[in-house]
DNA sequence: TTGGTCAGGTGAACGGTGTTCAGGTTAAGG
DNA sequence: CCTTAACCTGAACACCGTTCACCTGACCAA
């Protein structure tokens, strides 16, 4: 059986799924793909780009835009983007890693700028955004974290976190608009 | 010569600096205190928990308690934090890290709580808390890794993240302000 | 002075990691 | 059919964190 690029995304994305980005390794992939790890660099150029692909899979899969008013569109977007983050194991730190090392997962980043842009924020757009993001990975690693350390333990609340990240998201929200009021009140 | 936990915490917080995180091995602590690797598993169970302390310490150096009103207090927290984190190379990483994993370094978050709290946020203050704290690390996290990667290569221009950290902050801050507006609105 | 205690250190090993590279194999296309 | 290129092998390299039986030297009580 001989794999292609997509072919090993899929089954890296399984594996970190059902194992964990601790026991995603090179050697572990190749094992699931009945395949020598150092197959797996004719795919890519080392872990790290394997893990950008990941994490651009992760965020394609769970892609949809928002419509609406543009503070909606704002919080749809990172309410989306949460649930890709959380819909697989890990997920959070995987593209929350690959973003910010630069090797991909500008998708929201490019989603929210444009949102915000759209709203009228103008040049604050881009620093609107990654205080966004910030939060939302933050958060989200956070609570996968906890999660996952839930699962060997103690059995904690995990509906308070739900609602800690609408709070939070809404705080943010809230700052922008203020933002957007000041800045469209000095226009004039 | 004998050292004891403070002392190897010391040479590592210096090792983090010189070489970055990376570099940060308990082989390379060891030859650098003259020690075989074995020998820092007197002082700490594993690398994390040493990993822990020296994030501590890095806290530690750079503490100062803000005074004045609530607002500027919490600014303040975040102000003094961004610039412990800056202070270490890899710093942001580190402390973010321990924070995330629940090991330690959990004194800017109490000292936050309390600010809040003090400033009449209410049961919002831990939310408002964590949100301010991802920010920060968020933040923090992402200009370490640009200024180390334009350290080599293009220079980029590093002034920009400063009015970027105060803007973003400033958002969260409006954000705040508005919450507690709303909250005292509805408390009479 | 003697003897015991124990924190601190040694040396060697175990099982793992990402990565490289020369060479073999197999599917596809002219 | 035969070439070409994509894919894969096998073995090694240089590391990593961690464990464990054992040694050593400073300190303190008798």
């Amino acid at each position: 059986m001989r794999y292609r690029r997509e072919d090993v995304v899929a089954r890296a994305l399984q594996v970190l799924d059902d194992y964990g980005l601790a026991d995603l390794t090179m050697r572990r992939l190749g094992t699931e793909l009945g395949v020598r790890p150092s197959a797996l660099y004719h795919h890519f150029a080392n872990k790290q780009s394997l893990l950008a692909a990941v994490a651009d899979e992760i965020l394609l899969r769970g892609r949809n835009e928002p419509e609406g008013a543009w503070d909606v569109r704002v919080t749809g977007i990172c309410t989306d983007l949460r649930d890709s983050l959380l819909a697989y194991r890990d997920g959070a730190e995987v593209v929350a890693t690959v973003w910010a090392f630069g090797l991909g997962a500008t998708q929201p980043h490019d989603d929210l700028v444009a949102a915000l842009s759209d709203g009228g924020l103008g040049d604050l757009a881009p620093v609107a955004a990654r205080t966004l993001l910030h939060f939302v990975y933050g958060h989200a690693v956070d609570e996968q974290t906890h999660l996952q350390a839930a699962a060997a333990g103690a059995i904690e609340d995990e509906v308070r976190d739900t609602d800690d990240f609408v709070t939070g998201l809404g705080l943010i929200a809230a700052g922008l608009s203020m933002a957007k009021a000041v800045r469209e009140a000095s226009d004039r």
